[in-house]
DNA sequence: ATAAATTAGGATAAAATTGTCCTTTATTGG
DNA sequence: CCAATAAAGGACAATTTTATCCTAATTTAT
């Protein structure tokens, strides 16, 4: 509803990538897809997007897979991966659809707009991978379902 | 980047007829699709589902067209035509995607997008077609470009 | 009654997003 | 070197959203 589809997997997929790199473990697309309960091949698409951007860190062939540095899982926020699949519209676009809406020619809803964007903006950029992982690795949250 | 292109559309529309119907005067989806820069046959069936639900009045036939009473402009909010084209799942929906999200079992981001959903949903609530209109008709807001 | 104007509504079409499949490339172990 | 494994990437398919077109129904004025 805020995010597409495909900026979610990659929160998702992101995110679990993080809880298994804590624990030393590589991980496949395929296990990937099979637990955040995303399409496999969609996932990977993601995934490369997030490789190219230097968010995760790939590697080919056996024993190869996904993982993210440690320091990674601090200093990546959650605006990055977003902005990486979702492009900034999230941030720069109108409410309503103007093309150009600003102070001097805003929209009727652009104040009330801006409060909430600010406030979401804030959210992304203060939220790290490692802070979402934890609360997975201690069990109060949820990937699937 | 919140709402679907149909929503920003048909909050647009409203806005227009509301400071249409302040000057007494109906218009025609022509019109509507011209003044806020929208696509008229689209913008048409959007209108429908907003008379559908009682958000504005339509009048068929010569001289007919769309507008909305005095008393509506103030009584409807924005979270009504909102609801009425997009559905709830911009209140209920989970940010990253989970079927069921909730406190018993909550996305990692949960807590974080509850906090902002609220915000949106009280600035919904709580806007009428009325108090946007106004900053139009003072040549504060724009409906276009 | 008739013609003109206007919304309602159905059928399609176009575009964007989401999803799948298959081939290529890289890496590792034997 | 060879076989197995895994990501990268291209091509395509399905679905959803956005957009268009045409006809029907309703109202008004003459």
């Amino acid at each position: 509803m805020m995010f597409s589809k495909a900026c979610e997997y990659g929160i998702r997929a992101a995110v679990y990538v993080t809880l298994q790199s804590l624990e030393g473990r590589r991980v496949s697309v395929g296990e990937i897809g099979e637990e955040i309960d995303a399409p496999v091949a969609f996932t990977a698409k993601i995934l490369q997007q997030l490789t190219r951007n230097n968010i995760i860190h790939s590697v080919k062939g056996l024993h190869g897979g996904f993982e993210i540095e440690r320091v990674d899982m601090d200093n990546v926020k959650l605006n990055m991966i977003v902005k990486a699949i979702d492009g900034d519209k999230i941030y720069t676009g109108c409410g309503l659809g103007l093309k150009e809406c600003n102070a001097q020619k805003p929209c009727p809803l652009h104040d009330k707009f801006l409060d909430i964007r600010t406030d979401l903006r804030n959210m992304l950029e203060s939220t790290s991978l490692f802070e979402l992982a934890n609360g997975l690795e201690v069990g109060l949250t949820y990937l699937k379902r």
